[in-house]
RNA sequence: GGAGAGGUGGCUGAGUGGCCGAAAGCGGCGGUCUUGAAAACCGUUGAGGGUUUGUCCCCUCCCAGGGUUCGAAUCCCUGCCUCUCCGCCA
C-alpha cells in the first residue's frame, strides 16, 4: 500500500509516477472520496468527544446522588446521530482502502520507461553461451530419451503442467535445492526457514497478491479458505506481521525451500511444452527485513546471492532491470536473473530479486524502532529467488548435454549425487 | 473429536460497568552518585489517526467482529488463537 498521505497531498504527482508503471488513478473519485472522508472523519470525532463528555457527566451526577433523567434526556439522539455518522464514515473508508489496496506500488527512479519484457534493460552478462558441434536437444527430449522425464503421466495423474520426475534426474533435483540453501545459510549468512504451504487471506492480502489477483492463486474449499503458497515470499514475510523490530536485530535473512502454486491464468499457451511454466514448482526464497536507508544496498547482495548459485553451476546468464510495465504489483524495482536455454536459444527468467521499500510492510505493519529518531518506522522488505529449482534443472540438463543425449553433473552437485557424474539411460 | 482454562502495553501480570490508556514488577531511556562501571536512588516510558503545523486539543485501540448501555478492558453473542486433560493419529 502507498502512503494515504500521498494520495491526499500529492495526489496529481503520485498518479503521474504511476504512469510508469502502466497503472492509472482515478484522481477525481479519490479526491472527492478523500475529502468525504476527512469531513465525516471530523465530524464522527466530534460527535463521540460529545457522547464521552455526557457519559462523564451522567457518571459523576450519578455517583453524587443526583437526579440524571434530565442528563438522559439531553443526549437521547446522540446515540443514533453517532452510529449513523460511524457508519457512513466506516463506508467511506472502505471504499477509500479498496481502492487503495488495488494501487500498484510506485516504481523507484532508476527503473528505466517501457511497456513490457522488451524494454526491460540489460545490466551484466556472466559466462559464455557454449557452442554445440551438434543438434541440441532441449530438456523435454532430454528427459523422454533418457527415460527420468515423464508428462504424460503426470497429466494422467493431475492434468498439464505437472510433471514427473525419476531416479537420477529426482535426485538431482534434491541435491539442487540442498546446494542452495546450503549456500545461502554458508556463504551468505541467511537463517533457513521452514513455513506452511497454506496461508490464510491477510497474509495474501499482507504481500500484494490480494485482493487484486485472486484468480491467479489455488484457492481451497476449506471452512478457512486456504489459498496455496504462489511463492515462499508469502509466509515467510508475513512471519514480521505486526511487529516492531529492534534496530539491532536488523538486517533478518530468511532463507526456505517450498513448492510452489500458480494457476497460470491468463498464460494459456505460453510456455505449454517442458517444465518451464508449471502449476508446481519447487524454489528457494530469499527474503530480508532490512532498515529503509539499506533497502537498495541489500538488493544488489540479495541479487548477487542469487548469481552465486548460477556461476557456481557455471550457467550463463545476464541480469536484466525491468521496466515499468513489467514491473510486479508491489515491487519498486526488480532485477531479474536469465539463464541462457541452448534448447530455446535464448535468456529466460530464472530468478527475480526485488526492493518492496515500504509497500508490504505498510500493509502488513512491520515495522522498527528507529534509535535516530525515537519513533517506530515501517522497515523495507526485499526478496528474491536462489533459484527457481525446476528451472534450475532445465538449465542444467540443457547446458551440460552431450552428443549422446546424456546429461553431465556440475561439479558442485557431484557429491550431492552420490558419486553420479552423469545422467544417462544407465542411472 | 470430547472436557476445561485463558487471550490486557517490549515482557510478566492486576483490573467484573464511570475516577482505566490501564496498578505493580521487569526491561528501555534520562539523571544523581562514581575515575569509569555496577548497585542504589529519582524521574520518564504504548500504538495509530484527526486537526493544526500551535507538542494545544480531539478520536480510536486491552485477540477480532457484532451487541447491550447515557457510558464497556469489564456484561452478552460469534469467530480466531493459546494452554491443560482425555481420545485419535503421521
Amino acid at each position: 500500500m502507498l502512503d494515504p498521505r500521498l494520495i491526499r497531498n500529492e495526489l496529481e504527482e503520485t498518479a503521474q509516477k504511476l504512469l510508469k508503471k502502466g497503472a492509472t488513478l482515478d484522481t477525481s473519485t479519490l479526491a472527492e472520496l478523500e475529502a468525504k472522508r476527512k469531513s465525516l472523519q471530523v465530524k464522527t470525532e466530534q460527535l463521540q468527544s460529545e457522547r464521552n463528555k455526557s457519559a462523564k457527566s451522567i457518571g459523576k451526577a450519578k455517583s453524587q446522588g443526583e437526579d440524571v433523567a434530565p442528563l438522559l434526556a439531553a443526549v437521547a439522539d446522540l446515540g443514533d446521530q453517532l452510529k449513523e455518522a460511524e457508519a457512513s464514515l466506516s463506508e467511506t473508508q472502505s471504499a477509500l482502502d479498496e481502492i487503495l489496496m488495488g494501487i500498484p506500488n510506485l516504481p523507484h527512479e532508476s527503473v528505466p520507461y517501457g511497456k513490457s519484457e522488451e524494454d526491460n534493460q540489460e545490466v551484466r552478462r556472466w559466462g559464455e553461451p557454449k557452442a554445440f558441434a551438434f543438434e541440441v536437444k532441449d530438456h523435454v527430449d532430454l528427459g523422454a530419451a533418457l527415460g527420468l522425464l515423464d508428462f504424460e503421466t503426470a497429466a494422467k495423474i493431475t492434468g498439464a503442467r505437472f510433471s514427473v520426475m525419476t531416479g537420477a534426474l529426482a535426485k538431482l533435483h534434491r541435491a539442487l535445492i540442498t546446494f542452495m540453501l546450503n549456500t545461502h545459510t554458508k556463504d551468505h549468512g541467511y537463517t533457513e526457514i521452514y513455513v506452511p504451504y497454506l496461508v490464510n487471506r491477510e497474509s495474501l492480502t499482507g504481500t500484494g497478491q490480494l485482493p487484486k489477483f485472486e484468480g491467479d492463486q489455488f484457492v481451497t474449499t476449506s471452512e478457512q479458505g486456504y489459498c496455496l503458497i504462489p511463492t515462499a515470499e508469502v509466509p515467510i514475510t508475513n512471519t514480521m506481521r505486526g511487529d516492531i523490530l529492534e534496530a539491532d536485530a536488523l538486517p533478518l535473512k530468511y532463507v526456505s525451500h517450498t513448492p510452489c502454486f500458480r494457476s497460470e491464468a491468463g498464460s494459456y499457451g505460453r510456455d505449454t511444452r517442458g517444465m518451464i511454466r508449471q502449476h508446481q514448482f519447487e524454489k528457494v526464497e530469499m527474503v530480508q527485513f532490512v532498515k529503509p536507508e539499506d533497502s537498495y544496498a541489500a538488493l544488489d547482495r540479495l541479487t548477487e546471492h542469487a548469481e552465486t548459485i548460477l556461476q557456481k553451476l557455471e550457467l550463463p546468464y545476464r541480469v536484466v532491470n525491468l521496466c515499468g510495465g513489467d514491473l510486479g504489483f508491489s515491487a519498486a524495482k526488480t532485477y531479474d536473473l536469465e539463464v541462457w536455454l541452448p534448447g530455446q536459444d535464448r535468456y529466460r527468467e530464472i530468478s527475480s530479486c526485488s526492493n518492496f521499500e515500504s509497500f508490504q510492510a505498510r500493509r502488513m505493519k512491520i515495522r522498527w524502532r528507529n534509535p535516530e529518531t525515537k519513533k517506530i518506522e515501517l522497515l523495507h522488505t526485499i526478496n528474491g529467488s536462489g533459484l527457481a529449482v525446476g528451472r534450475t534443472l532445465v538449465a542444467i540438463m540443457e547446458n551440460y548435454q552431450d552428443e549422446e543425449g546424456r546429461v553431465h553433473v556440475p561439479k558442485v552437485l557431484q557429491h550431492y549425487m552420490g558419486g553420479i557424474k552423469v545422467l544417462d539411460s544407465t542411472v
